[in-house]
DNA sequence: TTGGCAGTGATTGTATCCAATGACAAGCGG
DNA sequence: CCGCTTGTCATTGGATACAATCACTGCCAA
């Protein structure tokens, strides 16, 4: 999943962030001996680490043509969704019994913090945090890198959603969060299940009502 | 999620091939400058194609090591078709309206050569169309390229389970794909999905029945 | 005015060459 | 005899140079 030759790896991993952060936005061009110049190095890594972008979903190359930031149509999105909705319960229910009174903890530390999180990146970032570290028991990681995944290409679209929204829109979500951390305690894997699979797919709903964000 | 290069694209597919084949198995070593030589090109789109396949999964690389094809143990392939198991029937029950009777009609006659099938590799390639076109009416391409990567990834495993037991173990797989079939007809998405979960993870348990293989 | 066409520039794709890393084996010392 | 070190070789990683492709622009003609 990983490049591995060390200046490809620094470009993709560079590159990454810059697309998860929101400093390169959907469709922005992406060229080649510019991202080389800006690590001092030839286009041959930058062109692996292309390849590994565009492998995790976050680039689009075209032949002869040349590289872009990702960009998903609302049908996509609701299509990671719905992927969305069917693996995190699965990885949720795996790893429940593995869950530590800990992580339990930490989770209803992060969905506080999240209740008292007024920037948008803030939320973002816990939220990101919470739901992988729900995932992060069943031991399999195959499973999590895909959900990663999922996230990795959603996220812009779930920061243009939490700006549109703004911070009243959110309360739902934090019921639904505390609810999941509930049932997290009482290792209630059927409950738990259920709760993440609704969250997520009330969450997709949510997204489809904007689809002006696409 | 392919490549663009002309060359590379080419280099690309033909490696899948002979992956997906069987003629090249997991664990072979890939020397660049071999593949190269074989294709009349640099070693340049030869590491390009590499990268390719390894984000499939089809390939491991190591830094200033090599490229190997890749290789699974028995927890990663449980775990993929855990992920089968929840995505396959998704994908069924969304496009379970779409189907037409003519393609209904495929499917049955796909079970009815795969019952007569005395070679391992026809029943192979049957079954793969099989299950890939159950899941081909949903509309959702990120969905279907997600669960052909799991065909894909696992395809050799399913090889040597099926030379293992032999015509003789696999009555079990044309009833329950009868029995699929049969809940198509009737667009009853409830038991369809079902039916297809129940009869992945049996597959799944009974590959982890036999761990000789790995 | 508009459509097409050719030329030009920018950008990508590929080949060749060189550097760097790692594996393996021979030799040295304990 | 065993273990460590060192040197050599095979293979991969990266840089430079060149070829091919595409998009854009300006011109020409209908």
């Amino acid at each position: 999943m990983q490049a591995d030759s060390l200046v490809g790896r620094r470009v993709a991993a560079s590159l990454r962030e810059a697309i998860l952060s929101g400093a390169m936005e959907p469709g922005a061009r992406i060229r080649q001996e510019e991202l080389a110049e800006r690590f001092g190095s030839s286009r041959i890594p930058v062109r692996e680490a292309l390849r590994v972008l565009e492998a995790e979903g976050l680039v689009r190359l075209v032949a002869n043509s040349g590289a872009w930031v990702a960009k998903l149509d609302l049908a996509e999105c609701l299509e990671t969704y719905k992927m969305r909705e069917r693996l995190e319960p699965l990885a949720l229910g795996e790893g429940i019994q593995a869950l530590t009174g800990e992580e339990i903890a930490r989770l209803e530390a992060l969905v506080a913090e999240m209740e008292e999180a007024e920037e948008v990146e803030t939320f973002l970032r816990l939220d990101r945090v919470f739901h992988l570290l729900t995932c992060s028991r069943a031991g399999m990681p195959m499973l999590e890198a895909t959900i990663r995944g999922f996230w990795d290409r959603t996220q812009h679209y779930r920061r243009a959603y939490a700006s549109l929204v703004g911070r009243e829109g959110q309360w739902v979500i934090h019921h639904e969060h505390r609810l999941l951390v509930e049932a997290l305690r009482r290792r209630d894997r059927i409950d738990a299940e259920a709760l993440l699979a609704l969250h997520i797919r009330r969450t997709r709903l949510a997204l489809a009502a904007h689809p002006e964000i696409f």
